[in-house]
DNA sequence: GAGCACTGC
């Protein structure tokens, strides 16, 4: 029968292409540089506690020692295997590539465990998460009980939270390899798996340094992988640890620089761009800006430049990339350029880690960067332009060398790349530190100052964030976590203040309301307004706005697009409802990404505050409640109008004026609250709400007792 | 009447 010959063959054919890929996986596997060091690695790990391992680009570090540890026997007692990663994207891709080395499906033996999206089970043994989500499940397991080895990868991007895990995984290292030979005693309670098990209230309060009762646990296995040179760094924080090499696979690229100084750097890059392409053999160039701005003066000067060339040379494609740009335009970089045509891309600083672009063969670096960076005396975290280090226009210019061998143009004079500095400063040193003081503080960690940080926080930053939360109530006077306040505030994934906002609002009963508008603020701008169509943007805004300011004006954009959500629902499948939801956010302006961003952030602690015994009510259609409910969460933010139509921020004493985007902007009313302070021409407020004065003294007289 | 690099729970 033919439809019985049909299905046999393609029986077979299935059959032989699963072996052939198969084959092809154990070829690619045997081939990465990582392979021959199979077994010194095993042997290393078995030998020391602690491992450092350098691995270069292209080593096969991350997909494959995972691999080698559980064939070599570290699961064997149930334990786990956790790799962090510092992007979700990284920790989904190499989880998917390594369950299908295993040839096992995702979820299963190898899964992934990232914020909103936990794809493992029971029988997962090699698990990949983002440093962020391990230091969550420590609030819940101090001892990281579920973990034979903890492998920290890309430990020399340095974030906050793998700053912060490589400080508690020390300490549970120790914890753990003392607890499995004494016994301690402990007034907590232990359920069979040796996690210790909440109190009443739903909050755990124990210390990882005073309850030391870890009797079933066994001794953590600790790697830290990174890309750089500098395993010093890191051997000397963990007493001397073992620091091995693993060589990378990359190809030549060749470093050229400018004899002078440029003064104009958008020129030069313009000038390089053009020169390549006239000069230079096929292949795409990657340009690095620091910004959006600088991006599209650039593409427009090219489009302008290009009808001067002969016709011959017009083929010339740009295309930008940053991250505020629609997820369908970034798309754009993955595609070839048309046959003949070079593509230029023009990117910030995401194209130096987060997004992989094939066929570079020429890079443009002109040596800057765009930071964010902390003031602690004011608070305000100003972005600015700064000089990269070494490391990092080492990693722009291997961007060339992925494919085959390529070219690096570095804007500025050889000798001025000696004078750049090694490594750029860890964000621990240039950040708001009030989330990391609340994460130790709930881990039982009291004494911030004294915390054997890899690299230690300015004091004066510890010391304002202190003092944030405490004003916050989180804190006690004696700075220790209060409860119930500080314990919930931990137990939220939120800038504390919207934590604190949450919990007041449980109490003025409007805590349906205050979910959604913290979950808005949380994400980044919600509103989407092209320059060509800023009238349309403005007339779709005002259907949505309130005179009341900018909060409930997120309110009614939620609101609003719930049930859109729901009518579409009943008519449609989930795919097509959501499909036309998007469609909708584009009628309406709104960035769909920042609004599923929203949503989701809205589920998440919607549970967490159902888990903590909140009330969840609403105030209806009374929004009195609500705005009084805003003064009394946000009031550190409060500002009063001054006869010249500025404002007067009350904590700061700065000048600041009500941002143009603001449904207030021109109704200026006596008194507010606002989310931000951004810094740039001027002192901008941004997402800003109308309060009374009155009710400053009357909800948080702790504060305005102080101001008189 | 402005303009914001990039991550993450």
């Amino acid at each position: 029968m033919p439809s019985m010959a049909s299905n046999n063959s393609s029986t077979h054919t299935a059959k032989s292409e699963f072996y052939a890929r198969r084959q092809e996986i154990e070829k690619h596997r045997k081939a990465l540089p990582i392979a021959a060091a199979e077994k010194r690695l095993l042997e290393e790990v078995r030998n020391n506690d602690i491992l450092i391992i350098v691995g270069e680009t292209g080593s096969g570090k991350t997909t494959q020692l995972p691999q080698y540890l559980f064939n070599g026997g570290f699961c064997r007692s149930g334990g786990i295997i956790g790799i962090t990663q510092p992007r979700r994207v990284a920790a989904v891709t190499v989880a998917k590539r390594v369950a299908e080395e295993c040839g096992v499906p995702l979820g299963q033996k190898v899964g992934y465990a990232i914020r909103f999206d936990d794809l493992t089970s029971n029988s997962t043994r090699i698990k990949y998460m983002t440093d962020g989500l391990l230091l969550r499940e420590a609030l819940l397991d101090p001892y990281l009980s579920k973990y034979s080895v903890i492998i920290v990868d890309e430990a020399h991007e340095r974030t906050v939270h793998t700053d912060v895990l490589l400080g508690l995984l020390k300490t549970v290292q120790k914890t753990r390899s003392l607890g499995a030979r004494d016994i301690v005693n402990s007034d907590n309670k232990k359920d069979e798996n040796g996690t210790l098990l909440e109190k009443d209230n739903g909050i755990q309060n124990t210390s990882i340094l005073k309850h030391c009762q870890s009797t079933k646990l066994s001794p953590l296995k600790l790697i830290i992988m990174s890309a750089s040179l500098d395993a010093q760094g890191f051997s000397d924080y963990f007493g001397g640890a073992r620091a091995v090499h693993v060589q990378g696979r990359q190809f030549p690229v060749d470093i050229l620089y400018t004899n002078q100084p440029e003064t104009d750097y958008v020129d030069a890059a313009l000038i390089t761009i053009f020169q390549i392409h006239l000069e230079e053999s096929p292949g795409d160039i990657l340009v690095f800006l620091t910004g959006q701005e600088e991006i599209e003066s650039i593409e427009r000067l090219v489009q302008d430049r290009l009808p001067k060339l002969p016709e011959s040379k017009r083929k010339l494609l740009v295309v930008p990339i940053f991250a505020s740009l629609p997820s369908e335009k970034q798309m754009k970089v993955f595609m070839l350029a048309p046959v003949g045509f070079r593509k230029v891309i023009l990117a910030t600083n995401i194209a130096e880690t987060s997004v992989t672009i094939p066929g570079i063969k020429y890079v443009i670096d002109p040596g800057m960067v765009k930071v964010r960076t902390y003031d602690a005396s004011t608070g305000i975290e100003p972005l600015i332009i700064v000089k990269t280090s070494k490391a990092q226009a080492l990693q722009r210019s291997g961007r060339a060398g992925r494919e085959g061998p390529g070219k690096c143009y570095r804007l500025y004079p050889e000798n001025e790349f000696e004078k750049l500095k090694d490594s750029t400063t860890a964000e621990i040193k240039r950040c708001n530190l009030s989330n990391v003081v609340l994460q130790l503080k709930a881990l039982g960690i009291d004494d911030i100052v004294g915390f054997d940080f890899i690299e230690k926080p300015d004091r004066m930053a510890v010391i304002k964030s202190m003092e944030l939360l405490f004003l916050l109530g989180a804190l006690t006077e004696e700075s220790k976590l209060s409860d119930p306040v500080g314990h919930q505030m931990s137990r939220l994934p939120l800038d504390p203040i919207y934590s604190k906002a949450l919990i007041v609002a449980s109490q003025f009963n409007c805590l349906e309301e205050m979910l959604i508008v913290v979950a808005m603020l949380s994400v980044e701008s919600i509103f989407y307004a092209p320059r060509e169509k800023l009238d349309e943007s403005r007339t779709a805004l005002k259907s949505f706005s309130s005179t009341d300011g900018d909060h409930l004006t997120l309110l009614n954009v939620y609101r609003a697009s719930e049930e859109f959500l729901e009518k579409s629902k009943q008519v449609n499948s989930k795919e097509k409802a959501e499909k036309n939801l998007r469609k909708w956010c584009k009628e309406n302006f709104i960035n769909s990404r920042s609004l599923k961003h929203a949503r989701d952030i809205h589920s998440q602690i919607r549970r967490n505050v159902e888990q903590m015994g909140l009330q969840i009510t609403s105030c209806g259609d009374d929004m009195l409640p609500f705005r009084r409910c805003l003064a009394a969460s946000f009031f550190l933010s409060a500002a009063l109008k001054q006869p010249d139509g500025t404002y007067r921020a009350l904590s700061s004493g700065l000048t600041v004026q009500i941002h143009p985007s603001s449904v207030l902007f021109r109704m200026k009313p006596e008194c507010i609250i606002f989310d931000e302070l951004v810094r740039t021409n001027q002192n901008y407020i941004r997402n800003v709400s109308r309060i009374d004065y009155l009710w400053l003294a009357e909800l948080a007289p702790q504060f305005f007792a102080l101001q008189e």
